[in-house]
DNA sequence: TTGACATATTCCTATATAGGAATGTAATGT
DNA sequence: ACATTACATTCCTATATAGGAATATGTCAA
């Protein structure tokens, strides 16, 4: 099976990196196309394209205004997504207090061990 | 061009709902591929692929014991997500706090112009 | 060494893009 | 009616899956 479609859920549709930058830009305010295309830097039916998956999701809401389409984000949409990371939040404050004892426990008792997964909450895995 | 890869960034990473599952599933604790297998509900070399995507971008991390090896959410790397949908925080409440002036106004000089977008800020756009 | 157990990887296929180029469509000015 | 402006859609192609099946790899026990 290949991926889901762009247009299955929010989650998908904010994979692309262009549509974040289109989500941020028409943030607080509604924008014609035209615009969008100037401040995005994209050939105009690729902003329209990614706007009809914004759009399609409910990540944006548009307004006809005469030959132009005013679109603006719907940052109601966007809320689900922050929740769900949201849901995690204890988890990497714990990471954080954890990082923290070991810091003081170190002071006190001398080195610890570097090999312990909590001595190293962010080394990086391998580069693709 | 064909979508981003999936171990290009955490966005597209999470992009998958099973993933998304798994993430859910290893906050906080630390379980061999076996158990997920069992709690998930997928078959072991699909499992054994998401884990594969979610490691190469840092959403887990593993630790080998003995024939098991241990996989655990690195919540850490769930930050940015939330940071970025945070960033929008402010225009859902402006949102609200539009709807309820305008249920404050409704009160006091009766029926509002229902066709006004800020009067629909949850319509839903057309199913795909 | 051999076998069993725990995971990872490879191969194959159907599907879904994202971008570029060209074209279609609706609204406006004259 | 006609040219122009502002967008949307279609067509084509290279690429990246996600899942199923089969297989490979690594570790421990006897």
């Amino acid at each position: 099976m290949a991926r889901a479609s762009t247009t299955s859920d929010a989650f998908n549709a904010i994979a692309e990196p262009r549509r974040r930058e289109i989500l941020s830009y028409l943030a607080g305010t509604e924008r014609p196309v035209g615009e969008i295309v100037a401040a995005i830097g994209l050939p105009q039916p690729s902003v329209s394209k990614h706007l009809r998956v914004l759009h399609d999701v409910g990540l944006v809401r548009m307004r006809c205004q005469g030959r132009q389409k005013l679109y603006r984000t719907n940052a109601q949409a966007i809320r689900p997504l922050h929740e769900w990371a949201g849901t995690f939040e204890r988890y990497w404050q714990h990471q954080l207090s954890r990082v923290k004892e070991l810091a003081e426990a170190t002071v006190r008792q001398g080195s610890p061990d570097l090999n312990s997964p909590i001595a190293n909450p962010e080394s990086k895995p391998k580069e693709k």
